[in-house]
RNA sequence: GGCCCGGUAGUUCAGUUGGUUAGAACGCUAGCCUGUCACGCUAGAGGUCGUGAGUUCGAGCCUCAUCCGGGUCGCCA
């Protein structure tokens, strides 16, 4: 094995370009083709790719070092650049060669249990086990650098603007609203355990009753729920608090954030303001509080067309104050078959839905299995009403309304990505108002939409008592291309207005003591207007990056099951730790021996 | 916790009705090769078919259980 001595890297693989100079260089062996008297070899940093090149005239022991090398050893190189003979056009260095006069092998590598390549297929469990490996290559150091900048980028906008940057803790007090929280023993509390942050919120309020006027944190927040592909159990939020402000200021300045990220990371220039929408219209039009509204197949409303029919399935949804719904996917007929539609049928029947009714217009005119049930021109005037025309289907779900508007959502959503309908674009949408209240009917009571410190629009806050379902909250979400990617409020700050909406919750005095107590003391010493944000900075990369993974833009991301496959996170800790911290495992006899869970 | 999909060589996959010695490509090893860049040519090594049990004369294939991974619903104030 070689040392760097006398060797001091001059240029990054991907930056070497002037012919006739001498240049240093650094990198993992991407491929050796060595042709017997003849040597090339890719040579790959984090910038990019080039060929060093080894012949007859070379040193012997340079020459057949070269010939040792193999898959990702680690060399060090000095030569002349030359122009090759031959011009690759599919790399930035295609035009030039190293002719190496030292070469040294700074590491020799085993044989990688996968490639090493941009375009792999190789499976993702595999890939995560060696993950320092699968980090090598070149889609995921873009993505990751990507990632990086996005966070200087939000630091410098907000800096420049004001806000000053204050870590909040990790190890807090659980509370127990929201989601399940991580949680770690106290060694000195002997059955007592600190949580870590869901999210800093309780911590930014107080920073604003702190009078700090302005606070930004790239925040590490954990939930313990479970994962999806666009779901850590940890992840950063970009997050924001401001004092003297309402919605609009909020709105404003989250909107130069996200113009300044397109312009400086993607060289995009997004227009603003963002459109908004209420999240009573976006259900209405789109099922859904996150919709994407890149493509239109908007939810249309039947139900008073259709509250007289003689097809029992429209009727007798309406006359249980339900309604008929239905979107229309636009030349669709041809691809979506009787057996297409049969398994978007059971795609509904597993989100919740009694059923699908559709319309299919192949021929010249509209088949429609439910047409003998319905009276002369009924179907005329449903076909009118949502706009249908020859080759197109119309798929209709009748039920309550808390099951029409999203499932019709989800499936509006499904069959656009079917059928390929949805258009690139960034599409932003800022969604307002949301309830306040959510009717929990299990429980048969009011619950909070948001956390509890919510304001509520100001032409509702009389609504408070007498009718909770009309209130609506200063809270706003920011949804790009149908992904929730951040999420805010404007918070209370009236002692009295908060005692009342924790009342309206159920909560006794003696719960609103113990789980918030010392927040409602806090804000009994004054605290300016404030509100804030919270944005997912891991979502907004996956999609500023072109994924739909956070695994994509992670360095060392979690899988289904919450563990990390390459340390094997998480372990069991040895018996001397568990005895001082006063912890015992209770056996689950049904379980093996597995100590995973 | 529910549902769906997957697990065969280092990797990606094929494997017919259950039937001889489980194949291909890439990778790997050895040899040859002076302009390659998906280099080429020749030869070779490499398999507990995720694991366990069952059915059968016979299981990669059928049955059951289990483990692992992915997606999704629940969940994520």
């Amino acid at each position: 094995m070689d040392t760097m001595q006398g060797l001091k890297r001059t240029h990054y693989c991907g930056d070497v370009s002037e012919i006739g100079s001498t240049v240093v260089v650094g990198g993992y062996v991407q491929k050796v083709r060595d042709m017997g008297n003849l040597i090339f070899i890719d040579l790959r940093d984090r910038t990019g790719i080039v060929q060093l090149a080894f012949n007859d005239a070379t040193a012997r022991d340079v020459f057949e070092k070269a010939a040792s090398c193999h898959a990702e050893y680690v060399l060090m190189a000095k030569g002349e650049v030359r122009e090759r003979e031959s011009k690759n056009t599919a790399i930035k260095t295609g035009n030039i060669e190293i002719y190496v006069d030292d070469l040294r092998i700074l590491a020799k590598a085993q044989t990688p249990p996968f490639e090493i390549t941009d375009n792999t297929n190789v499976n993702e469990e595999l890939r995560l086990k060696y993950r320092y490996l699968d980090l090598r290559r070149s889609v995921l150091q873009k993505n990751l650098a990507v990632r990086g900048k996005i966070a200087k980028v939000a630091r410098d906008y907000f800096y420049e603007n004001g806000f000053i940057e204050i870590e909040t803790p990790m190890m807090i007090k659980s509370t127990p609203e929201g989601a399940r929280d991580y949680v770690v023993p106290s060694r000195i509390h002997h059955g007592k355990f600190y949580a870590l942050p869901q999210s800093p919120q309780i911590y930014k309020q107080l920073l604003m009753i702190a009078g700090f006027d302005r606070y930004i944190q790239l925040a590490r927040c954990f939930r313990d729920e479970d994962l999806r592909a666009d779901r850590q159990p940890e992840f950063t939020q970009i997050d924001l608090e401001m004092s003297f402000v309402d919605v609009d200021d909020i709105l404003e300045m989250i909107e130069g954030l996200i113009s300044r990220l397109f312009g400086e990371v993607m060289g995009i220039d997004l227009p603003t303001p963002l459109p908004r929408l209420t999240y009573k219209e976006a259900m209405e039009r789109y099922g859904s509080d996150k919709p994407d509204t890149r493509f239109g197949m908007e939810i249309c409303d039947l139900s008073d067309l259709v509250k007289n029919s003689g097809f029992g399935v429209f009727s007798s949804a309406i006359e249980s104050g339900g309604s008929v719904r239905a979107i229309v996917a636009k030349n669709a007929a041809s691809k979506l078959t009787r057996k297409e539609i049969d398994k978007l049928t059971e795609y509904v029947r597993g989100i919740g839905a009694k059923g699908l009714a559709f319309i299919r217009w192949v021929d010249d005119a509209p088949s429609c299995g439910f047409a003998k049930f319905l009276a002369e021109g009924e179907l005329d005037a449903i076909i009118n009403r949502v706009g249908a025309e020859k080759g197109d289907v119309v798929l209709f779900v009748a039920d309550k309304n808390k099951v029409t508007l999203p499932v019709l959502g989800a499936l509006r959503l499904k069959v656009a990505k079917q059928l390929d309908m949805i258009p690139d674009g960034w599409n932003f949408l800022w969604i307002t108002e949301f309830p306040f209240f959510e009717y929990d009917d299990e429980t048969n009571s009011w619950i909070a939409m948001h956390h509890p410190f919510t304001m509520p629009m100001d032409e509702c806050i009389q609504y408070l008592d007498s009718d909770p379902g009309k209130v609506t909250a200063k809270a706003y979400d920011l949804v790009l291309n149908g992904t929730e990617l951040s999420s805010g409020s404007i918070r209370i700050t009236n002692a009295e207005l908060q005692e009342k909406m924790f009342k309206a919750l159920g909560l006794t005095d003696e719960e609103i003591e113990a789980k918030f107590g010392f927040l409602v003391e806090a804000y009994k010493y004054g605290a300016a207007p404030h509100g804030g944000m919270g944005i997912g900075l891991d979502r907004l990369a996956m999609l500023m990056c072109g994924t739909d993974s956070l695994r994509d833009v992670t360095a060392f991301p979690k899988v289904q099951n919450a563990s990390e496959l390459m340390s094997g996170a998480p372990g069991t800790v040895d018996e001397a730790q568990m005895k001082e911290l006063a912890i015992a495992v209770v056996e689950e006899k049904e379980k093996n021996n597995e100590p995973m869970e």
